[in-house]
DNA sequence: CAGAATCTAATCCATAAGGAGTATAGCTTT
DNA sequence: AAAGCTATACTCCTTATGGATTAGATTCTG
């Protein structure tokens, strides 16, 4: 069985080179490619749910939309995409930025080489995001020189009676706060979107509320997620 | 010419071990070894200059002096050396630890197999610490979560960036956040409904998202507010 | 066993939200 | 002066949401 990847380049022949090199390793497929970051988003929407990439492999600088806010929205969209910024700049913005957008690895285009394909299948062996050797150095320089400091959040305990809401109401609600319609809901749930709907009026009345925006607020402010 | 290491840890085998794995590169000279911080610290004394390690591996938890000890002072005391952590332990406080004491790498004994030769023999070749990549990944997260933070450049870059939205944009989002209707939204800001309309369309767009919902999900993943 | 929750599902209705397009005025940039 | 962006505002249409009510099935509990 193979790997689906994505790869996002503004440059064709980036594209090409590495996406040959992939396939020489023949555990990998392309199922994607894209020539900015609106183009990778709209061709995810389009693109059937076996095709998805499960890594996808990210430039930075590119025309319109660039790598970081593609990130951002993609890591949050598919939160199952592992996405891996692999560019030519190293500066410590780019890849503080990139990491704090969802990068899972950071590979460099002159250092990686040859290995890239190595190293994303190292990557599914480790379960461990690849980062180049140099990469890595930087990141420890900038714990070094203090620019990242440690903040100490025990992230407070989560309350557990929530409104009293039931089992299934807590389901819900979780799904609720994701986004998701009550159909899309009712389909995740193996039940119908008008149950899930009476489901949702009994936790608005459960909390006193009358809008999903409102629940999120609440949901948020009392630390539930 | 060859590279002077020094190996301390408090296991005998392990000594022994690792300077025969280093031996047999043959770039490399084993000219000091110790059992402990301290043990290393009083051999690093009496050691002629020549015999100095380029190169000091580090084993962390040790009887005596532990090995971040050792490296905060060790590092003060010969700051031309280089400390490269080799140890078991891969949790978060002792990575953050050894690398604020001054390591300039930090590989883990199992996953560096018998390579450890290979990676120091890189890190004369790059310049670079070397760094395990289970390690890479592990600081990677430790961004990702917050536990880091970059302290010179606080909150202000990540909110200015947020997606490239106008000012108006923003100050639109604010009060969609907080579950206002188009309606109510416009006769705060004493426009149109329809025009706030527009500009959330807007919004959607940039984000790449289609409901409030998911917009204030984002916006509280990436801590806008 | 009987009653109480709980989960399931459906209906009807009014309103809000999402999507797409058009248009104009003001301001900045080239 | 022309091109581009932003803010403003409108229309038309479809779909989703919130609100209220009813009701069968299952499970828990006193």
């Amino acid at each position: 069985m193979s790997v689906n990847i994505g790869i996002v380049d503004d440059v064709a022949s980036n594209r090409n080179i590495l996406k040959n090199k992939l396939l020489g390793h023949n555990h990998f497929e392309v199922t994607l490619t894209a020539a900015n970051g609106k183009d990778f988003l709209k061709k995810m929407q389009l693109l059937d749910l076996e095709l998805l990439p499960a890594v996808v492999l990210m430039d930075l600088e590119m025309p319109g939309m660039d790598g970081v806010d593609a990130i951002t929205t993609g890591s949050f969209l598919y939160p199952a995409v592992k996405f891996v910024v692999l560019t030519i700049f190293d500066d410590e913005d780019k890849i503080f930025n990139a990491i704090k957008a969802g990068a899972f690895g950071y590979l460099l285009k002159d250092e990686s080489g040859e290995n890239i394909a190595d190293m994303l299948w190292q990557m599914y062996e480790s379960g461990a995001g690849p980062i180049s050797p140099g990469i890595a150095h930087k990141i420890l320089q900038m714990v070094q020189h203090n620019e990242l400091t440690l903040t100490h959040k025990p992230e407070a305990a989560v309350q557990k009676t929530f409104f009293n809401l039931t089992e299934r109401e807590n389901e819900i609600l979780e799904l609720l706060v994701e986004g998701l319609m009550y159909r899309e809901i009712g389909a995740r749930l193996f039940i119908s979107g008008n149950t899930v709907k009476k489901h949702v009026m009994n936790i608005y009345n459960k909390l006193h509320v009358n809008s999903r925006i409102q629940v999120i607020h609440l949901a948020h402010k009392k630390k539930f997620f």
